[in-house]
DNA sequence: AAACACCGTTCACCGCGGCGAAACAGTCGC
DNA sequence: GCGACTGTTTCGCCGCGGTGAACGGTGTTT
């Protein structure tokens, strides 16, 4: 993952965004500002005017760290999804229904195969699973987790990406 | 934990042991000295001449780094849970219940487990854990350490966060 | 192009049960 | 007797699973 570079403190709203979905920083700091105080292994800042090489040092050393950093959320046997130190609780429905989709995390899974791991007597009706990924979808959102649609082929659950109309 | 602070390159084989025993280390750059290749987030370092304050951002940053990555408190013999250097006294039955919570720290506990512990001959009533919970939460509140309710599956002790639902 | 079927999203609602919390009462030790 | 500890009752919220319905986008048929 590329590392983003933040003008601190004038760009402040940028870094809250990037803060939420875990992207890895660095924040330039201007003239006289006080560092941040965050303690997150992904953010790191330096002081502007600043030296090349220990700029490039500090990107290379968040991009190193963001790459060992594990990409795929967790299901536990107490049905918590676990993503980048946060968690969540999932209800059994939709621990079934993350276990599986975690376990493709990155590609589609089909409607179908959803369905019998959440149902394996049978789906009480056709709506269910939607309601129940409306329901999932909510509850991940703010780990920064996301499910995609992929239309007539099933779900495809991904890091969630930046929105575009983001204001 | 203290964070050590290390002049580089001069004392290196210091720093090798500091990397051995995953001590928090600032790494203090003489003059035109290429910046070290560590990617561990308990490792950081700055170029000499260093801002004052700088220096203490960098070095608060590596503790608060090094007091969250062991986060576990601890139930002593007396009934005592200590958290960072502070600490409040349990009744009987809520030791019980702290230990072991604190033995699973981070992780889910169910309800029989703790009813178990709590009481071997067999639990009072189903009302009397939840009761005992709502009070171990509030004793342990002023130290930073929360228990969480995972619905129908136990209780997970962890350090309090932030309110997820401040926005 | 209009009509249509299909697919997926979202909302409102219901019944059930787990859990929170206050209030009260009994017991024990100092 | 006072305070700490424990257990019980009661009330009520809210999470969970399921259902029906309204809405909208898409591709196909006529």
């Amino acid at each position: 993952m590329d590392v983003m570079l933040v003008r601190w403190p004038e760009e402040d709203a940028r870094l809250r965004q990037l803060r939420e979905t875990g992207s890895p920083r660095l924040l330039l700091l201007n003239g006289e500002s006080e560092p941040p105080e965050s303690s997150d292994c992904l953010e790191d800042w330096i002081r502007l005017p600043a030296d090349d090489r220990d700029m490039r040092a500090r990107v290379a050393r968040l991009a190193s760290r963001s790459e060992t950093q594990q990409p795929a959320p967790q299901v536990d046997g107490d049905g918590l999804l676990r993503y980048r130190g946060r968690w969540v609780a999932l209800s059994p429905v939709e621990s079934a229904l993350a276990i599986t989709l975690v376990d493709r995390f990155g590609a589609v899974v089909g409607r179908d195969t959803l369905a019998r791991r959440a149902w394996p007597e049978g789906t009480p009706t056709r709506n269910a699973l939607d309601v129940h990924m409306l329901r999932l979808r909510r509850r991940i959102a703010p780990l920064g987790v996301e499910v995609r649609t992929v239309r007539s082929r099933g779900y495809l659950m991904q890091a969630a990406q930046p929105r575009a109309d983001a204001q």
